[in-house]
DNA sequence: GTGGTCTAGACCACG
DNA sequence: GTGGTCTAGACCACC
């Protein structure tokens, strides 16, 4: 799996990780029943304090996607995927609704906030298919 | 103007505030050379600590959404509505970017995306009738 | 609010400070909106480092029992009543029902059960009169 | 003897074998002078660490339960059951005591625990009929 | 003043 | 080796 932070973009590095984990897992980067990288090691790979991984890695365990076997390792539990998933889809819904709600606020109608849908994902094709 | 803040939000009061007055000059609730509350009566009004106003206002000089008139308080400015109107329009090319990034990074293509878009436009709209 | 920790019974600190705080709303000592006492003061108090009586706050927010107030502190929550009984009442539940487990498992009947039973709400009393 | 441990359930593994081995004793299905099956055998069938299991039974020894046989392997005691059961009933005892305080000082009195100590038999008989 | 984040390093229980 | 707890102390944003 693949992780990188920031340390410098405001978003608390313990975020960043459990985001991260939580991405893999829902992109199936990390399998259920797999053990994520070691405090340690995770620690280490990332030039960070391994309190900081501990952290995102118990907040992960309060959030029901891994579960510490004792002595072993911390596992991706079985609902993870579920979870994930739900929580990626709940955040895309997010912000599309408060970006589209702020501009109805400021007065655009269906038709403007759809132009500017079409705009952006114009946008986005460009940039991938030429980044 | 009306004005509300919330102390659970998450978003820093003084930003709120900051905000809030933006708006209200986008939409025309504030016309250029009014003045803006004065500090204490803001502060009074939200229930907030005047220092909190004060470097909302702070902001909104920094930004060149403001100008103090010595003696009198401050007043907007005429270039105010111009960078509120752009300003607001970027917070929500930038919601709807990052909202369409992350649902193609978590593989949708783009007629899923529109259809997500079309719910929440249906939402919105229900909830606009029937608030 | 009365608060004690002991650092040597096994059960962490955090949880012993968490576990006082519900109490503590659970039996009215501490109302919806007060503010709990702040971190270094609580730390002072129990002479014990400011961490982990965040921690102990933090694992309290994630149950719905605090709120933060920014800059201000961390008040009680309106559901925090509710959460804090019923948490109590599912911990005597949990307690009873594995005892009578395990005494069936061990091949006491139920009127065995309730005979011990009432043994122990006997010394409760007497303890409780002649404390 | 039947044995089975959960690495998810937060009790020790060695604690889960010593308790396991001390509840076959107070039933009668490990009798006085048989051998508890070796480290190694128990570790293999329970897919767990050898030194687990050699964990578990040092306990069991420290607490005059096994006798180790040289070049044999582990007996169970002479006063063995005696300890086992009594163990056994001590711990019942003092769940119930625990849950029955605790309800005491959240308010209840000894009626209102009757009671529920009344729905938990009915609930355990019920689960035990039809489990 | 408040809480939040991060680092550094010690100690412990478990396997 | 693993994760968990606790301490000490620094720095930051917010009010």
């Amino acid at each position: 799996m693949h992780v990188h932070v920031d340390a410098h973009n405001g978003i608390p590095i313990y975020e960043q990780i459990a985001r991260q984990v939580k991405y893999s897992v829902a992109s199936g980067a990390l399998q259920v029943g797999e053990h994520v990288p070691s405090v340690r090691e995770m620690a280490g790979r990332l030039a960070v304090n391994p309190n900081t991984v501990a952290r995102a890695y118990r907040d992960l365990q309060a959030d029901g996607v891994l579960l510490p076997i004792r002595g072993t390792g911390l596992s991706i539990t079985p609902q993870a995927v579920e979870l994930c998933l739900e929580e990626r889809l709940d955040l895309i819904r997010g912000r599309l609704r408060s970006a589209l709600a702020e501009g109805r606020q400021a007065g655009m109608d269906a038709d403007e906030l759809r132009t500017l849908v079409e705009e952006e994902l114009s946008q986005l094709a460009a940039a991938e298919v030429n980044p």
